[in-house]
RNA sequence: GCGCCCAUGGCUCAGUUGGAUAGAGCGACGGACUACGGAUCCGUAGGUCGGGGGUUCGAAUCCCUCUGGGCGCACCA
C-alpha cells in the first residue's frame, strides 16, 4: 500500500525536475522515499522527509521544495484525504480509514508473505555465534550471544536468506593439552595419587566427575598407559563429554546450529599451512626472530600477529585465519561472526584476514555482544571463572525459565553492558516484561475459545465497521512489522523486534480494555475479531522469532 | 599508556538515512468493568539527553575534547 504513496511521490519529484523547477540531480531511479507514522495525530497517518532528503542535493530551502514537490504529484490515490506541508518541509498525509482496511484485509488474505517481507532474496549467510571452547560448561554469556545469533538466524531466514548457523569448535591448540591435563591429575588424585594440581588447570568441579566417570568406566587402567598417551585419550574423552553437554544446553535453549566445525580437521587437512603459505606468497605473512608474522597492523592493529611461534607451534590465529578463509570459500554473500565483547582485541586480526583475501568489508560483519553480569537483586553473582564458581547457563535456564531468559537477553542492545537479575527474570508480575507479550497472545486465544464456546455465527467482516482511533492504530501498527523484520536484517539489532512486540502488545491490550470484542452486534463483533485474528498472528510470529513460546493460557 | 564499547527522569532502558513538543517500563501516588482473563487498563509526578566546544536550516544521534564506568592490550585461547 504504501509503495503506491511512495510512487506518487516520486513521480512529483521526477516532474518537478522536468519542468525545470529543481535540479536534475534531486530525482534518480534510486531514490527512496520513507514514511513514518508519526507520533502525533495532527500530523496525519503518514509522513515523510523527502523534501529534507533533497534539499542539500536541490539547494533549496525544504519547505519551498515540499511545496513543488506537492503541487507536481499528478494524481494521489483516492485513498488519500488530504496532504499539509508543516514545520519545516514535512509531507504529511491524512488517510482516509479505508486506506487502513485495505492493509489490514492484506494481512489476512495472505498473513505468510505479510510475515516474510522477501528481501534476502536466496542470498547465503553464514553466522558463526557461541563458539565456546569445549573445556567447561556454557555460561551466562555465552547465553546472550547464543540468543542473539540464534534469533537474527531466525530473523534473517524469514526475510528471505539462506542460513547457516555454525559453531566453530576450539578442539586443538594448547587449551586442549590442559583439559586433557587437568582430567587426568584428577583422576589420578580420584585414585589415591598424591599428585599437585596446577594453577593453570581447570578447576571447575566438572573436571572431577567426568574423572569419577572414568573410573566407573574403565578403572585405573589408564595408569598403566604411558603419560602422553593417556593425556591425549583423556582430552578427546572430555572435550566429548563437555561438547555433548554443550549441545544439550544449546537445545534445552531451543538453539540449533547446522554445522559444528572442528578446529583441529583444518590442520588434519593441511588447510592452515595451505592458508599460511598462500598469503607467504601474498606477502601478508612474513618471517622474523624465526616466527612468523601476519600483517594486521595493515588494517590498524597497533602490531603484527604471530601466526606461528619460533618454535615451529602455530598460534591460534593461524587456525582462524584458515577457519575465514574457508568461510569465504564457501561463497556466503555474508559473514556474521558473534563473539563475546572481551574478544573486541580481534576484529582487526580478522579484517586483517578479509583483506588478504580481498573479501569486501561490508561481507563480514563481527558483532561483540558485551558481557553479561548476574545479577540477585541488588547483589552481583560471583563469577570467577577460573575458581569456576560461576553459575553456568543451564543453572540460570532451570532457575528463570527459557522464555525468560531468552526476552531479558533480547530486551537490550547488544552492545551495552546487561545487568541479568535472576529475581526480577523469575518474577510472575507486570514488573517483569516477559509475560506481557505472552499474555496479550494468551488473552487472543481465549476470545477465540470463546467464540468457540458460544457457537457464535458471524457474518463475513466488514472492516469499515473499524472506525475508531485505537483500531486505526492497531492496524497501523501491525503495518509496520515487515519493515522492522527488515530492518531487524539489516542493523542485525534483534532487540528492535522485541520492542516492537511489546509496544504491540501495549496498543491490544488498550484497546481490549476499551472496547468489547465479542458484542451483541455480530458485524462489529465480526470486524473486531479480524482485527484480533491479525494481531495474533503477528504476535505469535514474532515471538517464534525471537524464540519464545506463544501459550495459549498462562 | 594505547585501543574498543558505554553514559538519556529515582531505577532499567528505547529513540529507525541527523527531523516536529526526547518516549516506554518499573518504582511512587490516585483511580477503573455485575460484560470476551485484573499477569490488564486510565491518570499524576519526574529530563540543562555526563560536561564543554564544533559541523547546519535542525544534533540524544556526526566531529573534537574532558570526566566517569566496562573490556582488551602475549610467540595464551
Amino acid at each position: 500500500m504504501k509503495k503506491i504513496l511512495s510512487k506518487s511521490i516520486l513521480a512529483g519529484v521526477k516532474s518537478s525536475v522536468e519542468k525545470g523547477l529543481i535540479t536534475s540531480e534531486a530525482y534518480s531511479s534510486s531514490l527512496k522515499v520513507y514514511f513514518e507514522i508519526p507520533k502525533e495525530k495532527k500530523f496525519g497517518d503518514l509522513t515523510t522527509n523527502i523534501a529534507f532528503v533533497l534539499a542539500p542535493i536541490a539547494k533549496m530551502p525544504p519547505r519551498k521544495l515540499a511545496e513543488i514537490i506537492i503541487e507536481n504529484i499528478p494524481a494521489w490515490p483516492n485513498d488519500v484525504d488530504r496532504v499539509e506541508i508543516a514545520g519545516s518541509g514535512f509531507i504529511n498525509l491524512f488517510l482516509k480509514p479505508r486506506f487502513w482496511h485495505k492493509v489490514l484485509r492484506q494481512i489476512l488474505a495472505q498473513p505468510k508473505e505479510f510475515c516474510s517481507p522477501a528481501v534476502g532474496r536466496g542470498r547465503k549467510v553464514n553466522i558463526e555465534f557461541v563458539s565456546a571452547n569445549p573445556t567447561g560448561p556454557l555460561h551466562v554469556g555465552h547465553g546472550r550471544c547464543a540468543v542473539v545469533g540464534d534469533s537474527l538466524a531466525r530473523i534473517l531466514e524469514k526475510v528471505g536468506y539462506r542460513v547457516t548457523r555454525e559453531y566453530y569448535i576450539n578442539d586443538a591448540g594448547r587449551q586442549m593439552d590442559i583439559l586433557g591435563r587437568s582430567v587426568f591429575l584428577r583422576y589420578c588424585q580420584e585414585l589415591g595419587r598424591d599428585v599437585p594440581f596446577p594453577e593453570d588447570g581447570y578447576q571447575g568441579e566438572y573436571i572431577r566427575d567426568i574423572a569419577r566417570d572414568l573410573i566407573k568406566e574403565r578403572g585405573d587402567s589408564i595408569l598403566s598407559m604411558p603419560e602422553k598417551e593417556a593425556i591425549s585419550l583423556l582430552t578427546k574423552i572430555a572435550a566429548d563429554v563437555i561438547l555433548h553437554q554443550i549441545k544439550a544446553d544449546l537445545t534445552l535453549f531451543r538453539i540449533q546450529f547446522d554445522q559444528w566445525f572442528s578446529e583441529k580437521s583444518l590442520y588434519e587437512s593441511r588447510a592452515v599451512e595451505r592458508a599460511i603459505r598462500y598469503l607467504q606468497k601474498k606477502g601478508w605473512i612474513y618471517e622474523q626472530d624465526g616466527a612468523l608474522w601476519m600483517k594486521t597492523s595493515e588494517v590498524g592493529d597497533e602490531k603484527d600477529r604471530v601466526v606461528v611461534r619460533s618454535n615451529g607451534e602455530p598460534t591460534y590465529y593461524a587456525s582462524d585465519i584458515a577457519y575465514h578463509r574457508n568461510k569465504f570459500q564457501r561463497r556466503y554473500a555474508r559473514l556474521i561472526d558473534i563473539w563475546g565483547a572481551d574478544h573486541h582485541g580481534y576484529v582487526n586480526r580478522i579484517r586483517a584476514v578479509a583483506r588478504a583475501f580481498s573479501v569486501s568489508e561490508e561481507r563480514v560483519s563481527i558483532l561483540l555482544v558485551q558481557l553479561v553480569r548476574l545479577m540477585r537483586g541488588d547483589t552481583p553473582v560471583n563469577m570467577s571463572t577460573r575458581k569456576a564458581t560461576f553459575t553456568t547457563l543451564s543453572e540460570v535456564i532451570e532457575e528463570v525459565g527459557v522464555d525468560a531468559a531468552r526476552f531479558f537477553f533480547l530486551l537490550r542492545r547488544f552492545d551495552t553492558h546487561l545487568d541479568f537479575d535472576l529475581e526480577l527474570a523469575k518474577k510472575q508480575s507486570s514488573e517483569n516484561p516477559v509475560y506481557y507479550t505472552q499474555y496479550a497472545h494468551a488473552r487472543l486465544c481465549s476470545i477465540f475459545r470463546e467464540v468457540e464456546k458460544r457457537q457464535l455465527h458471524l457474518p463475513d467482516p466488514d472492516l469499515s465497521l473499524l472506525r475508531n482511533q485505537e483500531e486505526i492504530q492497531l492496524i497501523q501498527k501491525l503495518s509496520l512489522y515487515p519493515q522492522v523484520l527488515i530492518e531487524v536484517a539489516e542493523s542485525l539489532e534483534p532487540h528492535r523486534l522485541t520492542f516492537y512486540l511489546i509496544e504491540l502488545a501495549t496498543l491490544f491490550h488498550k484497546y481490549y480494555n476499551l472496547y468489547r470484542i465479542i458484542s451483541e452486534d455480530g458485524d462489529l463483533s465480526s470486524a473486531r475479531l479480524a482485527l484480533a485474528s491479525a494481531t495474533q498472528a503477528i504476535i505469535a510470529d514474532g515471538l517464534t522469532l525471537l524464540g519464545i513460546s506463544t501459550p495459549a493460557a498462562m
